[in-house]
DNA sequence: CTGAAAGCGCTAACAA
DNA sequence: TTGTTAGCGCTTTCAG
């Protein structure tokens, strides 16, 4: 690792030269010349900052703390931590990952990444709900991913439940299908009513009626089966929007003990299908993915532009691709949404 | 963040006997009154070293860097993560997770990490196979996770895929299943042959016999289905121990069709299978776990008793649990193994 | 325009 | 037994 002591001495000059024009703070105070060959001296010793050493001056560390809440143990989590990685390595950050099962230890996490001096956090959760931000958080810049603040004090990214519903009863219209249920969930949950207004919508401007009685809500387990094949019974509907994968697999349990192939005699839309329906069902498949990945990248990147308040000057000369700025609005198809401080206050 | 330099001054003492003192370098040096002074005052302000600050003079940060290969996007990865968290938690030491996707970015990471001080490194791979450790890695503490080092230089943790195998089998016969079958894969996998050797071990040593024809591999899509269909109608086995969830899959898939109750007519094993299975079909469903959890968990305590090369002094007094030994053995129903240097040269 | 000097919080020789 | 000093790699006045 060279320094920029050593960067000095080749060059012939002082630290503090070395310093101004590393950090582009030359213009009008180092003369070209004398900047260009510092330069070149860097980029010959392949100089590269220590971030640590910096951040004893600056207090700034370019970490951020990843907090997530027992979300590590569930699938989801992955995706979220691998797009908040990616953003975080675009902008020339790193990642400090915790978790925190309880509240018990949350405390201690937190204390520990503000020793290690993140600029700041990334606060995980299971499954958009509504949560109360930790006292030791409350003045650092802060995005919640896959939450709502309860104060509406801090920036958060939540799935577009709305777009999600309306989306997969999109598709299953586009597949001709004439008689659409929504199998949802028994639970209460925030995204159960944005999912049914999304299919609502969709029905709605395909001239499709709203039929009441082909939604049903089943529990996690137990009478769950029973209910679809009711349903199955009932009203024979080709099309079925799942609120889940758990609740895509009654629908494929009942097409089966009626010889029905799914993707040809009825069609099945979830949401967040993994890995078993993905890899043996394919061509048949439809999946709307919840947008783990980009919650986590664009909180990051929501993240980064509170801390510097502007746009990011790339730290990694090398990186040539342009970045978009930071506070880009999210694609619509993207499937989530950014919440920030002015949007809770205008709703 | 109260510094050594108060702790100082309120104390009357210096910041070397502080330094001393709370390092637990005093014995001998500081005159026991003075340490216990500094340490009362130390409490009361609620010291808590810099990390960062330490690191500069001693080229240790407590920090671990975590890499992945594309992991992150698989369901598996928090998992990983998560138990490599609550190790590196437990020993006082934090992560900084990186994910690489193709090896264009790999040593960018890597240099980056080396950048924050990394004292070591944790290498993990998608599914256990055969890996070239990145040179940047080489001359660093290092533990591979879920993968095997092909130059056997480097400890690794790796499922135990034979036990894996034994164990789900044990399960079958233990349901008193007369014929059972191994509904395998037809890729290459290093798992597969663990996996079949557990199977054929646990029916030898139940007496049972092994016979080729109960044994299938499918590969992962097209004439999957078809395969296990055949199997059903020739052998009518009671008993199915299948690779993955997607293999479970087409028994399931299979058992439907048949108005077979899996719980009841039949019964079925798999290797992790996720969420869809364990939410639709808790009471039937047996599933043996891969111990991704617990090779985070192993794999950083290794890793830390390389760094350290000794026991861990716990850095944070409150932890009042005694650890175990940092190279304490793997409980054997964790169904992973620790490969290290000495153990790989006896082979 | 450039360099010397101080200091971020901490550790470690070396004196006293 | 304790304090002084130097320095880790970097930023940032402040003189020159």
């Amino acid at each position: 690792m060279t320094t920029m002591k050593e960067v000095a001495e080749r060059t012939g000059v002082s630290v503090s030269t070395v310093s101004l024009v590393l950090n582009d703070r030359d213009e009008g105070r180092v003369k070209p010349a004398i900047a260009e060959q510092v330069r070149a001296t860097a980029k010959r010793l392949g100089y590269r900052p220590n971030p640590l050493a910096r951040s004893l001056r600056t207090s700034k560390t370019r970490i951020l703390g990843f907090i997530s809440e027992g979300i590590a143990a569930t699938p989801y989590a992955g995706g979220i931590i691998l797009g908040a990685q990616d953003a975080a390595s675009k902008l020339g950050y790193m990642l400090l990952t915790v978790n925190t099962d309880g509240n018990s230890d949350e405390a201690r996490e937190i204390a520990t990444l503000k020793r290690y001096g993140v600029d700041g956090f990334l606060y995980a959760k299971m499954s958009n709900r509504f949560t109360d931000v930790p006292k030791p958080l409350h003045d650092y810049p802060l995005v919640l991913v896959d939450a709502t603040d309860r104060t509406g004090r801090y920036a958060s990214i939540e799935p577009d439940e709305t777009l999600i519903g309306y989306d997969a009863t999109k598709r299953l219209i586009d597949a001709c299908c004439a008689s659409i249920a929504y199998i949802g969930c028994s639970e209460p949950m925030l995204a159960q009513q944005g999912r049914l207004e999304g299919y609502r919508r969709a029905l709605l401007e395909a001239g499709m009626p709203f039929d009441e009685s082909l939604v049903v809500a089943v529990p996690n387990n137990g009478p769950a089966l029973q209910t679809v094949t009711d349903l199955f019974e009932r009203r024979r509907p080709d099309g079925y929007f799942c609120f889940n994968d758990a609740r895509a697999w009654y629908v494929y349990e009942n097409a089966a003990r009626r010889g029905l192939v799914v993707g040809r005699d009825v069609s099945v839309v979830g949401v967040d299908n993994h890995r078993v329906f993905a890899e043996t069902l394919e061509p048949q498949l439809t999946t709307v993915e919840l947008p783990h990945y980009e919650m986590g990248y664009w909180a990051t990147r929501k993240l980064v532009s509170l801390i510097e308040g502007r746009e990011p000057d790339d730290d990694e000369p090398e990186t040539t691709a342009p970045l978009p700025p930071l506070d880009a609005s999210i694609p619509a198809k993207i499937h989530c949404t950014l919440i920030d401080k002015q949007s809770v206050a205008q709703r």
